[in-house]
RNA sequence: GCCCGAGUGGCGGAAUGGUAGACGCGAUGGACUCAAAAUCCAUUGUCCCUUAAAGAUGUGCCGGUUCGAGUCCGGCCUCGGGCACCA
């Protein structure tokens, strides 16, 4: 019998599914693992070879830890909200559940033919109304809740409306509260609601109709379709994820994340620790202080003037009489030149005097105060001091419209540019005279603090998210409206369905598409109309595998304090500053209220990389029809085409599926090369236009589910992005079949009874040995390549002993689960090869014969040294003496201490 | 501009500070075969050389630490990724 691989996956593929192979229970006898990949949007196009990558990987640690004896939890689903689906329903009518439900089915036949180990019986889709409940549901509780800074957590709302009517809150007193109306009191609670409706600045995207988050927005253009994103102020919902901002930075430390990703987290929370200061100001007589955020509370000496940015609402009380005309010239100027920058990335300085001035709390100078767009609204207050001198913005503005610049830095140079740097010794500042800059800036905070001219302050770049999209194909808000007032729909409500709608676009007046909707109304009140970003259905789907079927909550606390949180999550970087930003959020205001038992989801994460493609060029000699070969290209004038990479292998042109290939190829002649068309080459990304799209089923039918595995994992470190070539995947399949044929030759089954010997027990538990560490490590290529040793070695030995092959069958089921199962069950085992237990290592085994010493006199090493591994102390002494003999190692010492230390060096003192 | 990460054969990539290039691909030669496929064996960093032995050289560049550096330290260069008026 050869290595069949189709008929062997098609029938372990069935068995697992006809056995529910791989469903999981809280198995509270041992110990659980969460092993968890990043859900896929189902797209109409299908996978390629890069999606499973990650997969793949995942599969691996989770059969492996199976074997170990771990429950493992490796569920899977769909994020089945989104733009695309609706975009096509714009175009076609058809509606976005059926073309979802199409994708899903597509996504699944390809999964499956894979042959992963996922419980399918806990599949979550976003768009499936019984898992969207627990989504509004949680947007409920988040509307329910404010952050309270004493307690630094969330707490139920009714907390602080209990404070408000009793003592007054913030600048709210109690009779203020009491005595407000409805209206006025839903106001003010959206100040502090989690998630709130509230006017901000937002990323508005006008060809999707549609507003933004700041990570779905990238160089000023739409993440999905590359459209222009512009500044709006518009009335949105959003979710005050800056109110956790210190503990989602506070507890990265904490995870067992890549340095690169945590340091993206970082950079996007940015925090930064500075003082707040405040700045009298008059402008026509009137006085008025001004709060300023300064990292550099070191340089108030050189503050030279100040700046507002153009949306403060400052601006209109500062702009004097006189400077009234062009202030308001320059801030329309803004509003039309910041939508053209910010796509075509050039910034151009520009201001305008605002006719006020400032004074300098320091030096009592008085400064102009001018309005500017570097400064932004919404970062700090709004309003900055600004020192020439040592910030490169400031002098570009002060160089413009000559400004004074004061350096404060012995020996610096500010002819040219800013001395940005934090080093030196101040200068021209008066008690900061001497300091280091570092001191300085410490000096400063406290003179500031003790002298009540303002406080120390951290800042944090990150910003409440945006959650309301006016999109049809989401979660709609559990929100009505009551005189204006939106209330939260009760809990039994839920869930709250997508209405039908007979378009999907936009409504004629500009309203989102549900406003298209009969009746979307609640007990006669209007119901929200926008719906709920992609990433509300993400951020808490892994909870949702925990318990996927209960009605009566996300998860049960049972199942929630059984699985507790994903062990291992893998998936690619570039959800770094959205979904894992959000789910981190999501999981820490779900603990804040006691639901979950852990204060992070995702314990250790993994990147995997992207398998780009491998494009294949032809070379068509201009004005012709004749194709010139790799080599010989450059002696003629040629275009380069793509060409399909079906058509290619190990960059052999197949001419005559060339020919057949388009209509104008048909005629089409060729230059040859040895007898050969070669192509040229190139990595990409892969797309269709580029013809180099690898179909993971073509694979399958090619080499197998079994070999598509081991390559994808043999190409590299999951880690790493790699293009994908099929050129090596022959050594794979190879590997594959020499294993097989340990087994089998021909229809005669070979493993016998006999005792191991000696070598092969080394080279098994070697491999054991290997394979354990480098899985941990999670690096299966060289895993892998241990195994090709191993069945080359044993291949040799001509092994049949079943205590070596059975082991030998169990330690590669991970990879290659189907042709494993198939020797399994020829060993004579009913059960899955799933249900085995991972070998033990015995490395009593491995050891080698012989040990090699590096010889040091008095540190110095002088030779290497090989011995017997049982040689004892006084033998390798004895050794080493004669050794220096033969070395021709004249000592004019003697030796006079030998030591021998486990680490394998001998070091020898001498005297 | 700032912050990460990476540079090793023709290619993908291996190397707890200790024989650089494991393993695989490709290539070359050979065995088996009428032939092909499949399979197996050998060689394969570069230079010098008819060949071999032997040697020299070799992990982006320059320097340092060390008996010993692909690995550690300092300074550059190149590529990839992230952020980008965040005061």
């Amino acid at each position: 019998m050869d290595y069949d691989f189709k008929s062997i996956e098609k029938k372990w593929q069935a068995r697992w599914a006809e056995k529910s192979e791989f469903k999981v229970t809280e198995d509270k006898s041992k110990p659980k693992y969460y092993v968890l990949d990043m859900f896929p949007y189902p797209s109409g196009a299908g996978l390629h070879v890069g999606h499973p990558l990650g997969y793949i990987a995942s599969d691996i640690y989770s059969r492996y830890k199976r074997l170990k004896g771990f429950n493992v939890l490796h569920p899977m689903g769909y994020d089945a909200f989104g733009l695309p689906a609706e975009q096509y329903a714009i175009q076609t009518g058809q509606h976005p559940e059926v073309t979802t439900t199409n994708n899903i089915s597509r996504y699944r036949e390809q999964l499956d033919r894979i042959g992963f180990s996922y419980d399918w019986d806990r599949e979550v889709r976003t768009c499936d109304p019984d898992y969207y409940k627990w989504t509004q549901w949680a947007f409920l509780k988040m509307f329910d809740s404010w952050y309270d800074p004493e307690k630094d957590r969330a707490c139920p709302i009714s907390e602080l409306v209990e404070k408000l009517s009793t003592v007054g809150y913030g600048d709210v007193s109690a009779e203020q509260w009491n005595s407000s109306s409805e209206k006025q009191k839903s106001d003010i609670l959206m100040n502090y609601r989690i998630a709130y409706q509230g006017e901000t600045s937002v990323n508005w995207c006008e060809g999707l109709g549609t507003v933004l988050a700041n990570d779905e927005v990238k160089d000023g253009l739409s993440v999905r379709g590359g459209f222009p994103v512009e500044q709006k102020k518009m009335t949105q919902w959003q979710l005050r994820v800056s109110a956790y901002a210190s503990r989602l930075l506070d507890s990265l430390d904490s995870l067992d994340w890549s340095d690169s990703l945590k340091e993206m987290q970082r950079n996007w929370i940015g925090r930064s620790e500075g003082t707040e200061m405040e700045f009298d100001t008059v402008c026509e007589g009137r006085h008025r202080k001004v709060t300023i955020f300064t990292t550099r509370a070191d340089t108030v000496f050189g503050v030279t003037f100040m700046v507002l940015a153009p949306e403060s609402e400052l601006v209109p009380e500062l702009t004097s009489q006189e400077c009234r005309q062009s202030v308001e010239e320059y801030l329309a100027a803004v509003k039309k030149k910041t939508e053209r920058e910010r796509i075509s990335q050039t910034h151009s300085v520009s201001g305008v005097f605002s006719g006020s001035y400032g004074i300098n709390p320091l030096t009592g100078e008085q400064i102009p105060i001018w309005i500017s767009d570097y400064v932004l609204a919404g970062y700090g207050t709004g309003a900055i001091m600004a020192v020439p001198a040592h910030d490169s913005r400031d002098y570009a503005f002060a160089r413009k419209f000559n400004l004074p610049i004061i350096p404060l830095i012995e020996g610096c140079d500010v002819s040219e540019q800013s001395f940005d740097a934090k080093e030196g010794t101040m200068c021209n500042s008066g008690f900061l005279n001497g300091m280091s800059v570092k001191q300085a800036i410490e000096a400063a905070k406290d003179y500031v603090e003790e002298h009540h001219l303002g406080r120390r302050k951290t800042n944090y770049r990150l910003r409440d998210a945006i959650f309301s999209r006016q999109r049809y194909w989401g979660e709609p808000f559990p929100i009505y409206y009551k005189d204006g007032i939106p209330c939260p729909l009760p809990e039994s409500e839920l869930p709250l369905r997508l209405p039908e709608i007979d378009s999907y676009k936009p409504s004629a007046d500009g309203q989102p598409p549900l406003a298209r909707a009969k009746d979307w109304t609640w007990n006669g009140y209007p119901l929200e109309k926008s719906t709920m970003p992609g990433f509300a259905g993400s951020s808490a789907y892994y909870l949702r595998y925990m318990d996927p079927h209960d009605s009566d909550a996300l998860v049960s606390r049972e199942a929630n304090s059984y699985w507790r949180n994903v062990d291992l999550y893998i998936g690619g970087t570039e959800h770094a500053t959205g979904h894992l930003i959000y789910s981190r959020f999501w999981n820490k205001f779900l603990y804040d209220l006691g639901y979950v038992c852990e204060d992070e989801p995702f314990r250790k994460l993994l990147n995997q990389g992207m398998i780009q493609g491998r494009s294949n060029f032809v070379y068509r000699v201009v004005g012709t029809n004749q194709f010139v070969s790799y080599g010989l290209k450059d002696n003629y004038q040629t275009t380069q085409i793509h060409v399909d990479i079906s058509l290619v292998r190990n960059d052999r042109l197949d001419t005559e599926a060339f020919k057949q290939w388009r209509p104008e190829y048909n005629d089409a002649s060729f230059i040859l090369e040895n007898g050969e068309y070669i192509c040229g080459w190139a990595v990409e990304k892969m797309s269709k236009s580029m013809y180099n799209v690898v179909n993971p089923d073509l694979i399958c039918d090619t080499y197998g589910a079994d070999t598509l595995r081991l390559y994808e994992m043999f190409l590299g470190p999951v880690e790493q992005s790699k293009p994908w070539d099929t050129k090596g995947i022959d050594g794979v399949n190879r590997f594959l079949k020499k294993f097989w044929r340990l087994f089998y030759d021909k229809d005669k089954f070979l493993v016998s009874d006999l005792e191991p010997t000696a070598g092969e027990l080394k080279v098994l538990h070697k491999l054991i040995g290997k394979e354990q560490t480098d899985i941990e490590n999670f690096s299966y290529n060289t895993t892998i390549s241990a195994f090709m040793i191993a069945v080359n070695e044993l291949s040799a030995m001509g092994t049949t002993s079943r205590a070596i092959l059975e082991p030998l069958v169990v330690l590669l089921s991970p990879f290659a689960p189907h042709i494993c199962e198939e020797l399994y069950e020829a060993l004579g085992h009913s059960e899955s090869v799933g249900r085995a237990s991972f070998p033990e290592f015995r490395s009593e085994y491995t050891l080698e014969d012989s040990v090699t010493y590096p010889v040091q006199f008095n540190g110095k090493m002088r030779f290497t040294l090989e011995l017997p591994k049982s040689a004892s102390v006084a033998e390798v002494e004895e050794a080493v003496r004669a050794a220096e003999q033969t070395a021709k190692w004249t000592a004019d010492k003697t030796i006079a201490k030998v030591i021998v230390v486990p680490g394998r060096i001998i070091n020898i003192v001498v005297k």
